[in-house]
DNA sequence: TTGTGTTTTACGACCTCC
DNA sequence: GGAGGTCGTAAAACACAA
């Protein structure tokens, strides 16, 4: 559904070189698109009140997640990205363990296990808790009191990765992501968003800076979104990291 | 330490599609 | 009508120079 609507979109907006200076993203071989007629809306997003107890702070108003999907497609044939060649999906892991459980909860990584990442400690673990919270569970918007966790690096590292694979994530990847990272599928998919916005807004940046873009195109025909990362991120084909990627969009964002 | 600029989550408005 | 998309933006988190 989606998927043909922003190919077709993207055929449509961007027959030519002209994309890469409106900052959008190349056109891609997107699969077909997945049956989700089932599919009711994400799981719990859980929360912990001042003792570090997971609350169901933004409690599923949107009914249960439906666990069957009918069909999903391959997720993006044909843009087997050299950055992370040879990692398909099931190859890209996740460490069972992030995810914590709480009885019979679970508990989003990012909340728990935050003093875990990336042995610079940068993040302190509960600093958020310590910020006034909701505590009424129709408080979740930000207009008061602004609800924003970090994701810890391995979060990002995974999404990064899944990122890499595909620019777009189909319902089961999403769902499986979710799970695997303690996320809920509303923020594995506004983290895509936010990411997809990021590489525009740095194709875009890349594109003012230099011309080269359209010729690029011109002289390839057609530009990948591999291509586009081999270009956005040249350093990235070891996956060093997180750090790594952070340093090489921070370069490409740099002047 | 502080001020400032940038990045990262999260949301609302609006869109298209089915 | 509900899904997810982009776009713009708020605000927290972060980086870094002074």
């Amino acid at each position: 559904m989606y998927v043909r609507y922003f190919v077709d979109q993207e055929n449509n907006m961007y027959p030519d070189c002209k994309k890469y200076s409106n900052g959008t993203l190349p056109v891609q071989n997107f699969p077909v698109s997945p049956h989700y007629s089932n599919y009711m809306g994400y799981h719990n997003m859980h929360s912990m009140d001042n003792h570090g107890h997971p609350s169901t702070l933004w409690e599923n108003n949107y009914g249960m997640a439906v666990e069957e999907y009918n069909y999903y497609g391959p997720g993006i044939s044909g843009t087997s990205s050299p950055v992370i060649s040879g990692m398909s999906h099931e190859q890209t892991t996740y460490d069972s363990h992030d995810v914590h459980h709480s009885g019979s909860e679970e508990v989003p990584l990012n909340m728990v296990n935050i003093q875990q990442t990336s042995g610079n400690q940068r993040h302190q673990p509960y600093d958020w808790t310590k910020k006034a919270i909701p505590t009424s569970p129709t408080a979740k918007t930000r207009t008061k009191e602004k609800y924003r966790v970090v994701y810890t690096d391995h979060q990002r590292l995974q999404l990064e990765k899944e990122f890499l694979s595909n620019r777009y994530i189909t319902i089961r990847r999403k769902s499986e992501i979710a799970l695997n990272l303690g996320l809920s599928d509303r923020q594995v998919k506004i983290w895509f968003q936010n990411r997809r916005a990021k590489e525009r807004k740095l194709i875009k940046k890349i594109g003012q800076l230099d011309g080269n873009m359209c010729s690029v195109q011109r002289d390839t025909g057609s530009i990948s979104p591999a291509d586009m990362t081999t270009v956005l991120y040249p350093q990235s084909q070891t996956m060093g990291g997180l750090q790594s990627i952070n340093n090489m969009t921070q370069v490409a964002a740099s002047p």
